[in-house]
RNA sequence: GGCGCCGUACCCAAGUGGCUAAGGGAGAGGUCUGCAAAACCUCGAUUCGGCGGUUCGAAUCCGCCCGGCGCCUCCA
């Protein structure tokens, strides 16, 4: 089955099929780095890299654009108030490309943590000014623009279309419009292409139309088209996005190259918090720095993916708390797996248990569909539970069939999801990492022969003594135990 | 006021016209076990917010109602 996207443009599920054969072009909205990135942050960067993730295992080559915001997105509405990352600045005392900086290091940190791949290019918007005044120009000189006082604003009337992305139309617009009417603007929901700067204000370049600061949407215009072309494959972002800035996206591309700007669009859903919308007004603004304090990375990944892209989620401890437990049996399965590779025989006369490749069909599809990734992950616990089952029979295991079942993980557990710890994929490890793991050992066997005498006292104080370590030992029907890091 | 989304078991969450309504967590019983943990087996919604309608057939389509949410102003 054929991979199919739902497209915003047309509310529709719609087969894939790149301009490019073999190459996705895609642009997704990246940070304003004005603080620390919070859980919305994460699931649209999560949802979009296991987008990424998936069309580069089905062999596509990806170019994938995400510009860093470090300047003129503003505080309020209709193109008045503070720039955001100025207004940091002040609170903060400190410049506003320290800010800048400083939140910009901050969010890859994060997204690090959370195994998002990072984009191929990673454009800030005040490293293209010169590009955003060239489309700019250009606008102007299609009379979709008009210059006030050393601001440009794009003429949305002159745009018929403008409002196809989200459904909206000017004129029902205009009659719910709750903005103060900026006098400088033909129409109430013109928007500033280039904003004039005020006395003070520090982040100013020169321009046609006097020192001033590009708008908000036009650095995402000015940068995916330089990056990836006039028209190119996919563009992401958080559904509340869509309206105006997407739509205003659309606009400026598309009047100034008269060609269409792009052919996916794709939406990913809001997080709430308990219930309600995060916002710092209603101070239930949950940092990924917050939640990686409570849950670890990949807890807070699964979770994630454990819920549709287009779906909202709820964060809440118990969600979480069932995230994790739910994810702890999936490495467990894992574990097991290992542990059964490194005693299974090569010998062939036992066969394979169960079909693998039915379970790779199945998350295929799954994938195909939109990137359900709920369902593929579903699929990796049937997948499970299967080799859970035959596991749990005496051996001897059949080597090949588990070295399948082990590149099966790898790659849709690992390389498709991100969903493995370094622990149980990592390579042979470092000469200090062996030893620790050999005394680990040691102990372990110590406790082991305590246990045969049954000094259950003592063999419970070093179990126990280990577990606050982070070393969990588990005992074995047989007598023996194994130990493995916690989560 | 305009645009749009959602309501599925105790919790999270797939499914959007027709095989037994996925999967995870929690819970119950069992196997194993010195205890613990893990693993394995079994059980769990005759039912999908409510009421009507369309249909041979609906959680899935339509209408109304109830409840929750988002966007329309910065926000992933």
């Amino acid at each position: 089955m054929a991979l199919v996207i739902y497209n915003t443009l047309t509310r529709k599920k719609e087969a894939f099929t790149p301009l490019h054969p073999e190459r996705v072009h895609m642009y997704v909205c990246g940070p304003t780095v004005y603080g620390h990135p919070h859980i919305g942050h994460a699931k649209s960067y999560v949802s979009f890299d296991a987008v990424v993730r998936w069309f580069r295992y089905l062999g596509y080559r990806v170019k994938y654009v995400q510009n860093i915001t470090d300047v003129g997105h503003l505080t309020d509405d209709a193109d008045e108030g503070e720039d955001k990352i100025e207004k940091k600045a002040r609170e903060e005392r400190l410049d506003p490309w320290e800010i800048a900086q400083y939140y910009t290091w901050s969010y890859f940190d994060d997204m690090d943590a959370l195994g998002v791949l990072r984009p191929t290019i990673s454009p800030h918007a005040t490293g293209h000014i010169i590009e955003q005044i060239e489309l700019v120009k250009t606008l102007l000189e299609k009379g979709y623009a008009y210059e006030v006082n050393g601001s440009v604003y794009y003429d949305v009337c002159k745009f018929p279309e403008y409002g196809k992305l989200s459904g909206r139309r000017l004129e029902e617009l205009e009659a719910g419009a709750r903005v103060a009417v900026n006098p400088e603007k033909k129409h109430p929901f013109d928007f500033a292409l280039w904003k004039r700067a005020e006395p003070g204000h520090i982040m100013r370049w020169p321009s046609p139309w006097g020192e001033g600061y590009p708008g908000w949407h036009i650095e995402c215009s000015a940068m995916s088209m330089k990056y990836l072309g006039e028209t190119f494959d996919i563009h992401g972002g958080g559904i509340e996005n869509a309206f105006p800035h997407h739509e205003c996206e659309i606009a400026q591309s598309e009047a100034a190259t008269g060609r269409p700007f792009v052919r996916y669009w794709m939406h990913n859903n809001m997080v709430t918090v308990d219930g309600t919308k995060m916002g710092k007004s209603l101070g239930n603004f949950v940092t990924i720095k917050d939640a990686l304090k409570d849950y670890s990375p990949l807890t807070l990944r699964f979770f994630i993916l454990s819920s549709h892209y287009r779906s909202p989620v709820d964060y809440s401890a118990q969600a979480l708390e069932g995230a994790q437990k739910g994810l702890e049996r999936l490495h467990n399965s894992v574990r097991h797996l290992y542990r059964a590779l490194q005693k299974a025989t090569d010998s062939s006369d036992v066969s394979s248990p169960f079909s693998i490749e039915t379970f790779q069909r199945r998350f295929e599809k799954e994938m195909n569909d939109d990137f359900n990734t709920p369902k593929a992950i579903a699929v990796l616990f049937d997948f499970s539970r299967e080799l859970n089952k035959y596991l749990h029979q005496p051996g001897p295991h059949h080597k090949p069939f588990l070295q399948e079942a082990e590149r099966f993980y790898q790659v849709f557990a690992g390389e498709v999801l991100g969903l493995l710890p370094e622990e149980v994929t990592r390579e042979p490890s470092a000469p200090i990492q062996q030893m620790v793991e050999k005394l680990i050992q040691l102990t372990v066997e110590v406790r082991g022969e305590l246990r045969r005498r049954k000094l259950w006292p003592l063999s419970d104080k070093i179990r126990d003594q280990l577990a606050r370590l982070g070393i969990v030992i588990k005992d074995r029907p047989d007598g023996s135990s194994e130990w493995e890091i916690g989560e």
